[in-house]
DNA sequence: TAGATTGTTAATCGATTAACAATC
DNA sequence: TAGATTGTTAATCGATTAACAATC
């Protein structure tokens, strides 16, 4: 229902963390919350919370601020996930199965289908229940269970070319682990985690403050 | 060496992906590259890569571009990896033996020095040769090891303890897996990877995308 | 009603892109 | 030298913050 206005990837990477809050004070009972108690919870400004959540529509209240459930509930709509996702996780390692294993994914609606590694050893392996599947049926599989979104934990140099194939398949968007930049078709969607470059940031600021301080 | 002037969290961002791409570019035997060769590799514009490079300085030569060697190392230096930095994983379920699998951090000199879980049953349990270790000893031995980042690969309900924990042992900085954010003093640098975060931005994108296509 | 707080416009601030003189 | 490409200033674009009228 958000028209034509574009919205930016600013505010779109702030939803994930309105959601998360909202989500923690339902739980705590509480059911009205101002633009300016959320601010202060949440270390930024009122202003910048009202103009996000009015890139989507109007879900206050002049005098009484917001509904808590209302809001999570309505953001959750925004963000894609009143519905169910199908997945795959591809790579079997302990990445893959630490995602496989945490159940919070599936509550949120993202359904885990089936597991693949190219490492026969690994075949049939169960974990949490699934059987670790051979990439040769990738395909078909992808096909017969309606996967919208293949994940990514494998080694960079498999991943252009697994990505290539999963997408041929029919996979709409990739949650992409490698180390590595994907090459895909514009209307693919791709996320990427990039784990070593966060390390990086990390460690840049750690060379940065130490440096102040030694002024 | 960078003086006095901001350094913007757009532009360090940004850092590691060059440091990535020039990898590459060393490995792949290329001795130098202009701004606009490697913006079309990456991307981005030539303008942006040679404003975030000249917020450390001149890196290149007029007429000639960079030396991709040069400047890998120092976009290195910039980000703190020219040196080694000590390291623990507390946490040790699949997501952090996966990371202490995961040799390449060593390789970058992020030096994973002890692994730490409150789960009697991993007591002395092996991962790439290192002996999990109780929550009792922690303050110790981050004292007796230098230890300046702690990666937490736990459950957010215990996230904030152990975080306060650890930085009052001496932990500088925290690479945080946990879902929920930490309360530290402004001192300590924090690293988010909220995994569930970036999935939900992905599925933003599905909703949104789908939308548009039906239009 | 009076007080509170939103939705929204205007002002400010910052980041990106364009342009070009400097110079290798 | 002529051509290429940087470093850097200026112009543009976008995002954040401030302010306030609308209204519950």
């Amino acid at each position: 229902m958000q028209g034509t206005k574009k919205i930016s990837s600013a505010v779109i990477k702030r939803l994930p963390r309105y959601y998360r809050y909202l989500g923690e004070l339902v739980e705590g009972g509480v059911q009205r919350i101002s633009s300016k108690e959320l601010s202060s919870r949440m270390k930024v400004t009122a202003s910048q919370i009202r103009q996000d959540l009015n890139n989507f529509g109007g879900f206050g209240q002049q005098g009484y601020g917001y509904n808590v459930k209302y809001l999570y509930d309505e953001i959750g709509k925004i963000l894609g996930i009143d519905r169910t996702h199908n997945m795959i996780i591809i790579g079997a390692g302990n990445l893959g199965q630490a995602i496989v294993n945490y159940t919070d994914f599936e509550k949120r609606g993202f359904l885990i289908k089936g597991v693949f590694d190219n490492d026969p050893q690994l075949e049939g392996k169960e974990i949490r229940g699934m059987r670790v599947r051979m990439m040769n049926g990738i395909t078909e599989f992808i096909r017969d269970n309606n996967i919208e979104i293949a994940t990514l934990t494998i080694p960079k140099n498999a991943a252009k070319e697994v990505s290539s194939l999963v997408v041929q398949a029919g996979v709409r968007a990739i949650w992409n682990f490698a180390h590595t930049d994907l090459n895909l078709p514009e209307n693919v969607i791709v996320e990427n985690v990039h784990l070593s470059e966060s390390l990086m940031r990390l460690s840049y600021t750690i060379a940065n403050r130490e440096q102040s301080e030694h002024e």
